[in-house]
DNA sequence: CTTCTTACA
DNA sequence: TGTAAGAA
């Protein structure tokens, strides 16, 4: 972990296990928009120790603050990447995230703007919410 | 043998 | 959340 976090090394078996989750529930915070796993070119997913953190920090959300799923990524669909990222107006007014209040901008499609050739799982907005500790510390930042 | 997607008595 | 089917 001090080496690299964000190296793609556990597979989805692997990183359940570390987790005592199932593979299912993995895959099922991925699809409600809640973490990005790397993907192999045979389109497996492979999970970083970054990537367990971020679902350590759901688990809790959802364990021991009873916010569950649907919650969590209405929270996270308020982020202003906007801001993060600094967008253009233009970019803004090609974005669909600003039709949309219930999904995190890396749920949407993201062409026509400045976003369309990144890669969320990548991007300073995603990287930013990914644990439980940072985030306040992020939105600090954003208000200064 | 593991993982992927999709679906559900 | 679990389990199953068929494909890769």
């Amino acid at each position: 972990m001090t080496i690299d976090s964000n190296n793609p090394i556990y597979t989805i078996s692997n990183a359940a296990k570390l987790l005592d989750i199932s593979v299912h529930t993995l895959r099922m915070y991925e699809r409600e928009g809640l973490l990005i796993p790397f993907r192999k070119n045979s389109n497996q997913r492979l999970y970083s120790d970054k990537d367990l953190e971020r679902v350590k920090c759901i688990k809790k959300t959802i364990n021991e603050d009873k916010i569950n799923i649907e919650g969590i990524r209405r929270v996270l669909a308020l982020i202003p990447c906007w801001s993060i990222i600094k967008c253009s107006s233009e970019d803004k007014k090609n974005c669909e995230f600003f039709s949309s209040y219930n999904k995190p901008c890396w749920m949407l499609n993201h062409k026509n703007n400045t976003c369309q050739d990144k890669d969320c799982r990548d991007c300073e907005v995603y990287q930013s919410f990914g644990n439980c500790a940072s985030i306040k510390e992020k939105l600090k930042t954003l208000l200064i």
